[in-house]
DNA sequence: CAATAGCCCTGGTGGC
DNA sequence: TGCCACCAGGGCTATT
């Protein structure tokens, strides 16, 4: 389940690797996964091609080719994309794979086959929806306290659907969403209008601050994920509530509980965060 | 506008 | 040991 700070350490470990080489070949072995354009034209439109830059949105990761097109892969729940040098690795659920230029390759691998990869044109990003409708991303620019306060105040949804929301920030997952709350003291059913200016504060500090430690820790692995090298994470050892139900809150050792809020696990510790 | 359910999917798990 | 229901959940759509 890579959130912000595992695709951008995905970003990190693939961008020396792939940047200045070009795509030669590549195999397309389940052709349902690109959502566009076509198989055929997919092809076309990236073989050929240099690979200039890599970029990462939100979850989104960004190939910015030598034409300006856009190779644009989102990994969802159990995406990975693998970088290799020599033919003796085999990844299991491969389901694209890039060759490169100086014999390596990149392979796209995903167990539950629902991320999503798209070849556009400079003008065609409208084509991913999601991807033109993203808030701002925790650590940048944009996003400020005081962007998060009028936002929030506009919103009556409870807080772990407004976190979830990438509409209104862009990159965290259920994990971090989580660990966001639990840091901040929130309550997960908490209304994102009644958070007060100080709340405000805390989640605003409490979201910067989770996602810098994921990434300072190299991401989160649970289960899947990997970065471009096949390493995994070491954050989910530092996590407050996400995966923790029934063990001691490490602030009050209240047992962490879960409920399912919006259709999502969610934990949290019902002593230190109040409504 | 918000909440909810359903959909896409596979593999691991827990119960019997 | 085998079988099966259930869960994991990101993002989109349809419905209430």
């Amino acid at each position: 389940m890579p959130e912000m700070p595992e695709v951008e350490m995905i970003r990190r470990s693939l961008a020396p690797n792939l940047e200045n080489k070009q795509i030669v070949d590549m195999d397309i072995l389940l052709p349902r996964q690109i959502k566009w354009p076509d198989t055929e034209e997919f092809h076309s439109m990236l073989v050929g091609r240099m690979i200039k830059k890599m970029n990462r949105r939100g979850k989104y990761l960004l190939l910015e080719l030598d034409n300006g097109n856009l190779l644009v892969i989102h990994l969802r729940m159990t995406g990975q994309l693998l970088y290799r040098e020599n033919l003796d690795t085999q990844d299991g659920h491969s389901r694209l794979i890039f060759h490169l230029s100086d014999g390596s390759r990149l392979v796209y691998a995903d167990t539950r086959t629902l991320g999503t990869i798209y070849a556009l044109k400079q003008d065609e990003i409208w084509r991913v929806s999601g991807l033109c409708s993203l808030g701002p991303e925790p650590l940048s620019e944009d996003f400020t306290p005081e962007y998060l306060a009028s936002t929030l105040e506009k919103c009556r949804a409870v807080l772990k659907s407004f976190l979830l929301n990438q509409k209104y920030i862009g990159g965290l997952g259920n994990i971090y969403a989580d660990e966001a709350l639990a840091e901040a003291c929130l309550h997960p059913l908490k209304r994102a209008c009644d958070v007060n200016g100080q709340e405000v504060q805390r989640l605003y500090t409490a979201i910067n601050r989770v996602i810098a430690a994921g990434i300072a820790d190299g991401g989160t692995t649970f289960r899947d994920y990997r970065d471009g090298n096949g390493q995994r994470g070491r954050h989910q050892e530092q996590l407050l509530v996400y995966g923790r139900t029934g063990c001691p809150c490490k602030r009050c050792q209240s047992p962490v509980q879960k409920i399912q809020v919006g259709g999502r696990g969610t934990h949290f510790c019902p002593s230190c965060q109040v409504l």
